[in-house]
DNA sequence: TCAATTTGTCTATTTATCTAGACAACTATA
DNA sequence: TATAGTTGTCTAGATAAATAGACAAATTGA
């Protein structure tokens, strides 16, 4: 028997399809990809057939499930997409294989003086100019991030007009001279999406977001961007590798 | 106007109280520390004063914030702890500095046959046998993760016995000759917590964990350990580090 | 001390969620 | 074709969440 709880601010049909989410990435549903029954499931978590139901409807909505009336209900084949971390980290490369069609979309750009955490992150001196971008990148239509960007003003310019024409941050790095850059840290924390990442995401409320920030440099140590970005959790892992082995290229 | 969905599956309060969280986090709040009056916020998220209540006492009895009669509404600080990852991670290390009792308890061990899975991860021969963990950790008497490692059962056949005697899995490794390794690999995704995992920590439905799952090799590369973890998002980030100074140490 | 502002408590009503049961519609198979 | 097992739809009632309003109790500052 599973565990729900009552008056805890979660529906228990909300409840029920997160577990059986978590469970079906688990696979521990994997015989056939048929799913329990509705009576089976709602005795498994002591509730009634028509909560299970409504746990079930909003999974199909999702589209993990598919329902036939008769013969029962389905697994839709389901995986998350991996996106690497490390120190060669660049994030239209990260899901090269995976997926077919990856876009970056400019939403907003601005060019203002740096907060002082901000300016901190990038080596800038107080009150040193920076352009920030608000991105949202996708694989195959559906949205997997939304980043913050910020770049030193002086030496990047032509940040926003040069994403517009390309989509990718290391192709605009490249028409700068920079050929190659490393990644010098990464914060990682989970938490429940904010209503702009929500809808910029196409998300529902209760989804969660990975959040990451992160600091690249080119080859000299030099700080060339500070980064937040929000990465769908049920769309994207992360990947994290420790490896030199990448470095023996540079 | 911020925004809240109905019909979402969650209530009211419980959305407004993850945004408060949120916007705490942020700083949005910071003036003197006074969260807005009930009104204002009732106002604000377009509700009922009465559901404001609601999503401020769940954060009072979580101890985010504190309610005076009278006066209002008061933010409790709160940081997440700092968990850093890297090729040198080691949990019991990890949080040096930043509290002051940490202890790791065993729930659980056993000897088994390898999965396929874990006998990949962990170089073995299909059908090698394998210790398993289960264990959780605390920090200051506040669970902070919950973990299940798994260790070649022919190089490491005292785990279980030696971990309740001494609490740290890098202490049982140097129990075995082995002073120093490496985190080979990490994966990190976020998720809504299963319900053991939720009872084991002491979360509530909807809590958020972060699952990482790694791989420590010793010096000469062999895999040692095999471990799923998740992490309370709630009261830990993670840091990847991928610095290659730590390295130089070796 | 008084007025304004804050949180605390109470009653009542509406709306959403969950339960309960009955039966229809569809599928697979003996 | 008959039957068992599945999902789909309907009605009704119980429980929980949210709204609405009134007033009490505590704090602050004029």
């Amino acid at each position: 028997m599973e565990f729900v709880e009552r008056r805890s601010g979660i529906s228990l049909w909300r409840q029920i399809a997160d577990q059986i989410r978590i469970a079906i990435s688990n696979g521990e549903f994997d015989q056939k990809s048929r799913l329990p029954g509705e009576l089976a499931l709602a005795k498994r978590f002591d509730v009634n057939r028509h909560t299970v139901r409504s746990a079930i409807a909003s999974l199909e909505q999702e589209g993990v499930l598919r329902v036939e009336q008769g013969r029962g209900t389905f697994i839709q084949l389901q995986q998350r997409l991996r996106y690497p971390i490390g120190r060669r980290t660049r994030f239209s490369e990260g899901l090269a294989g995976q997926t077919r069609a990856r876009k970056g979309f400019l939403k907003e750009h601005s060019t203002d003086v740096a907060s002082t955490k901000i300016a901190r992150s990038l080596s800038l001196e107080p009150g040193a100019k920076v352009v920030r971008l608000e991105t949202v990148s996708t694989a195959d239509g559906l949205p997997v991030s939304r980043s913050t960007s910020w770049f030193p003003a002086e030496r990047f310019a032509q940040m926003a007009a040069r994403y517009e024409e390309l989509g990718s941050v290391t192709a605009i790095f490249k028409t700068y001279g920079i050929m190659d850059y490393v990644r010098v840290s990464t914060r990682i924390s989970a938490l429940h999406a904010a209503p702009s990442i929500l809808t910029d995401m196409h998300l529902s409320p209760g989804a969660i977001v990975l959040r990451t920030e992160a600091i690249n440099a080119d080859t000299k140590g030099k700080p060339i961007e500070y980064s937040k970005t929000h990465f769908a959790a049920d769309r994207v892992e992360l990947d994290i590798d420790h490896s030199l082995s990448a470095d023996a290229m540079a």
